[in-house]
This record gives C-alpha cells, structure tokens and sequence, in this order.
DNA sequence: GTGCGACTTGAAGTCAGCTTCAGGTCAAGG
DNA sequence: CCTTGACCTGAAGCTGACTTCAAGTCGCAC
C-alpha cells in the first residue's frame, strides 16, 4: 500500500513479459485492477506480478480469459492469496490438463492404427472420428494449439 | 469420372460433415478442386471425401490450413492416392503428436510441483516458465486449444 | 413450363486476444 | 520552467477459419 512499492505499467511489463497493450487489455476486461495517479497514469501492486503469473501459466495451458478471469475473482476478496489459493487454483488445471493428454495418447492410438490401414475412413477411422466430443465440436474444432504447430525440427 | 457418381455440395456437405459454406472456403484456398455442370454448379468427385476426411483429421490435430495444403499438395497428381500415399502423410503427424504429448507431460509435471508449492513465482515456476519455447512464443501463445476447454464435466 | 429447394457469388461479419495508431498528457531530471 | 520519454485514450486493424447475408440462378419433379 505503500506509494514508493506502486509500479508503473512500463516496469510491470518489463517484469512480468506482457506488453503494456496486453496488461491495459487485461484491466479492460477485468483481470486486472489498477490504481491511477492524479494525472491517470496507472499505478500497479506488486501483487499483480503474481497475478500475471497466473494469467501466464493458465494461457499457456490454453485456458481462456473468461475463465481466467473466473479463476481469478474466486481469490480472496480483503486479504491478498497465499499459497493454499494459488495452489487450489492451479490443482483444478490439473484434471484438465491429465485429460488432454489422454485425449491425445488416445489420438495418437488412433493414428498408429490409420498408419497401419492407411484408411481415414469416414465412417471406421479413429483420427477422423477420434470420439464424440471432438466431433461434435464441428469442422474448426482443434485438439492442438498454434503454438506447438511450427516446430517439428526448427531448433536445430 | 461418370457423371453419375458426382456429389452435389450438399451431399458431400452431409456425408462429410462439413457445411457447404466450408467446403466452398475450402475450394477457394486451394485444398479441394470441383468440376462444374453447364450451369455453375459444383460438382465433387467421389475422392473428395477421402481428402475431407484427412483435412478434418489434421484440423483434429490442430494443423493449419497452410500445412493441410502442403501435405494434400504432395499426393500424386495423376492417379488417385492410394494408401500407401495417405499413410506417408499421416504418418507426419505421428511425430507431432509424440511433441505434443511430451510437452504437455512435461508442463503437468511442472504444474505438480506447483501445486506443491503454491509458488506461481516469475523466476522459479516451470508452469510459469516452461521451457524456451512456450516463453518465446509470447503472451498470446496457447499450449491447449479451444475445443477442450469447456468440457471438464460436461459430458455428465 | 413452372414451382421451389438447392445452388451461386462477393462482401461483410464473427471470435479471441491482442497490437497499432493518432493525437494528446504526465512526470521527473536539469 | 522546459524538455523528453513514458504514458493516456478510443478506434481501428490483425490472424485464421470460417459463417452469414443478399440477391440472384439452376435443375429437377410434376
């Protein structure tokens, strides 16, 4: 609380990796929350790196902001969150994430057995018809993130 | 190559399960090619539903239009592919899915020893920083997609 | 030959998650 | 006081993969 710990944008973006454009974009959709100098320029927490640390971890696990932000505002409301918050929030991911990679290995089964066949049958073929909820979420339903798409042999 | 034996947009729309409004976007970026009667009218050949099954199989995976094309653009240009040709072209994909799964497993174990912690910490946290990659990537990018997000029990 | 559902087109809209821009203001060192 | 770099806002733009719309045409059964 104390005004000599506030940062400026600038020194939260450079701390914390997202651009001020994306934290100004996070505090109109109410992840974030600031306090403002006289002038209007926006003062942060220290807190907020945490916070940020969370909206960062749950992105890359390719959690939305609506939900996010959920995550976020079942934080306590007064006192700021220690660890037994953070960590029940980040437990939850966890469920989530063990069924990814089984909807994945499931995949994975599936294609090992189209290599087999070379089929991609409409009807029989598991890639294609990897399991209800993947079909039924229609044509531009993905299983993957872009983010892992570039890089099969960038690196070296 | 009989004339009788051609698709209408509407039936390759409802055996392939991809609205016509896909599969006329589809033609447009150059990944289906269509014969047309006197009066305009798309016509499909029956193999059209082969490669449909292979693009939605690669948007399951979370491949790219760009790449689907790629890949579609290798199968011989003459005669129909046959399985071994569809084969070669999955069997691409199997490696990616090793990747996927892999890093996937990699940031679970990162988020079990979080959960241990309840660190989240900007400097130390393996969910938070999961490897170069991930960190390289930027804000905005995404390990997991959209389609699995929603249903963590939704099902039941 | 006529009715009508299926089809055609190009243009514009949608969604998420930001980024970029123009035009102006703030804050702090000298 | 003045300069200068950091900051402010709202609006518009971007990417990918489509969808939706309006206005018009086709094709086949009757």
């Amino acid at each position: 609380m104390d005004t000599r710990d506030l940062l400026t944008i600038g020194e939260v973006a450079h701390r914390s990796g997202f651009p001020p454009s994306a934290l100004r974009y996070y505090e109109r959709e109410g992840l974030l929350h600031t306090t403002r100098t006289s002038g209007g320029q926006r003062r942060y927490e220290r807190s907020v790196l945490r916070r940020l640390a969370f909206i960062r971890a749950a992105r890359t696990l390719g959690v939305g902001l609506d939900e996010v932000r959920e995550g976020l505002d079942q934080l306590p409301d007064g006192r700021t969150p220690n660890k037994a918050d953070w960590s029940r929030l980040s437990r939850s991911w966890r469920g989530r994430l063990d069924e990814q990679i089984q909807a994945l290995v499931a995949l994975r089964d599936g294609l090992d057995s189209c290599i087999g066949c070379g089929c991609l049958s409409l009807q029989r073929c598991r890639l294609y018809n990897p399991g209800d909820r993947v079909a039924d979420l229609g044509p531009g339903a993905r299983l993957l993130p872009p983010m892992l798409r570039r890089t099969p042999a960038e690196g070296v």
